[in-house]
DNA sequence: ACCGATTTGTTCTCACGTTCACAAACTCTT
DNA sequence: AAGAGTTTGTGAACGTGAGAACAAATCGGT
């Protein structure tokens, strides 16, 4: 057994493994709640949908926490992984851009209860100053810097149009935000040291919409031909 | 060369580059948005924040739509990806679920411009019905089946909650929907032949954590110890 | 206290994805 | 028309990830 100790500095998590462990973490809560103490990798990689030896290997990498012959304790191993993330306390979330997206993202009940709280809306639109949204008023884009420092908030959240979303991320970064969740379809750059995960809607679409076509051109030859679709920064 | 035929059936595009053509498509978009007729990888790989070796791989999976020396004509490419992706004609989409996130959805006019057209949005509570939303009016969920016959849905998105997410994941099956977005936190099982993509926030911000919490711990030794977070199926 | 049944943790192998590096192919200038 | 300069397309090396398989460890029954 190599098992690192868990406060092992040195020990490394492969990103796919770390993409995983908060399926396992919402498939575990959610056996918690079914009153389930007690579970084996066959189990808990069902619920999570995936194959119980990636993981198995993927819980060792944060320890060896199961008893063989029996299985994981679900509660135990649901601590460990939200310690392993880091989400046994509550991360502060700011919230830039407080449109369609915006409204929706701030009404997200699973934010909270998954970790983050959301400790300021922004908006550079001056009529949405004062709007109260699930609680949260809405403020000008300029409180970012007093709110950042006063919260200490790490984690923000883009949801302006493209146009804007490089400008509101320059903005983040020089004030010290060290990770971003950017859900405008554009390609942020920012300096080392800083994380960008984007959700893109268009793009999962258009995966989708490759698979369809392929399942389709299984019978018949080629899609008929038209304008090419993409309508830039919209 | 080994440059398949782009016809050629037998073609195989790897799924990484699946993921990647809607970018570049979108970055081809933007550059010719500012008037640039022709590109070179490294302009092009730059703009979609991709190595330009990859960049090439990706494209030559298409064929050899470049001219060495030169570089890529931007309008050329853009339809030739739009073509392999299967975007140079609109794909018809229903939206099940028009709570906060799915009247978002419903009015987000990127899904226009990039290839698809919701035909439909359906929710089960009553009350919504008839409700118009982006010029599109809300209907029970009972009409999932005639709408999807009657304009040959492939593509469903479901923005329900979770509770919801597997019967209505069933209900699209049955009734021949080959494609799903789920925003729902939860794994759907369907059958062989249909594609499911998950997006979830929740998931999102929690890498982000994770790798915050490893920036921090860089200095000092480990986060402090509290009750575990995850609401279950908010 | 032993034995068979069970399930973990890990090793090994293969597949997939990324990046480097360069020959081939093209343009432009003289 | 030839040579210099560019840039593509791709072979090869490398790294990461997935899954099969199994030894080690535990449990329950006798
Ligand atoms: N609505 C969706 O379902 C959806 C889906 C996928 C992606 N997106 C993307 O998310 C982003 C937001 O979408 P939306 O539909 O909410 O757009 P929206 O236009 O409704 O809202 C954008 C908001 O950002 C604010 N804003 C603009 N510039 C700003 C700046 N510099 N600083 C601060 N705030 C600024 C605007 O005032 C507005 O309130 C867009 O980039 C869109 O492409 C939206
Ligand atoms: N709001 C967000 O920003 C956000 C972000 C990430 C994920 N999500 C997820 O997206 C989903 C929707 O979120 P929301 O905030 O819009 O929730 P919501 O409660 O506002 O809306 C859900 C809608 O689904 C409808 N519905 C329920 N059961 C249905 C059924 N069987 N058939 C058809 N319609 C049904 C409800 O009537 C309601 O209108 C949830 O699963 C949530 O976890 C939301």
């Amino acid at each position: 057994m190599t098992a690192r100790s868990s406060t092992d500095p040195a020990r490394v998590i492969p990103e796919a493994t770390v993409a995983r462990l908060p399926v396992y973490l919402r498939a575990l809560t959610a056996l918690a709640d079914t009153g389930i103490r007690t579970c084996s990798s066959e189990d808990l990689a069902t619920a999570a949908g995936v194959n119980s030896a990636k993981l198995r290997k993927d819980l060792s990498y944060l320890g060896s926490y199961g008893t063989r012959g029996v299985g994981y304790d679900v509660d135990y191993l649901r601590y460990q992984i939200a310690r392993e993330i880091g989400v046994t306390q509550d991360w502060p979330v700011v919230i830039v851009g407080i449109g369609n997206l915006g409204h929706a993202l701030a009404n997200y009940s699973g934010f909270r209860s998954r970790g983050f709280r959301v400790v300021a809306l922004l908006d550079a639109d001056p009529s949405l100053s004062g709007e109260i949204v699930a609680g949260v008023a809405v403020r000008p884009f300029d409180e970012l810097e007093a709110i950042v420092h006063d919260h200490d908030v790490a984690i923000g959240v883009i949801a302006t149009p493209a146009s804007a979303a490089q400008d509101v991320a320059d903005r983040m970064v020089a004030i010290g935000i060290t990770s971003i969740l950017n859900f405008a379809p554009s390609v942020l750059s920012v300096p080392e040291g800083v994380d960008v995960r984007k959700v893109d809607l268009s793009i999962e679409l258009q995966i989708l919409a490759y698979h369809e076509q392929r399942k389709a051109n299984g019978a018949e030859a080629a899609a008929p031909v038209a304008p090419v679709a993409d309508g830039g920064a919209a």
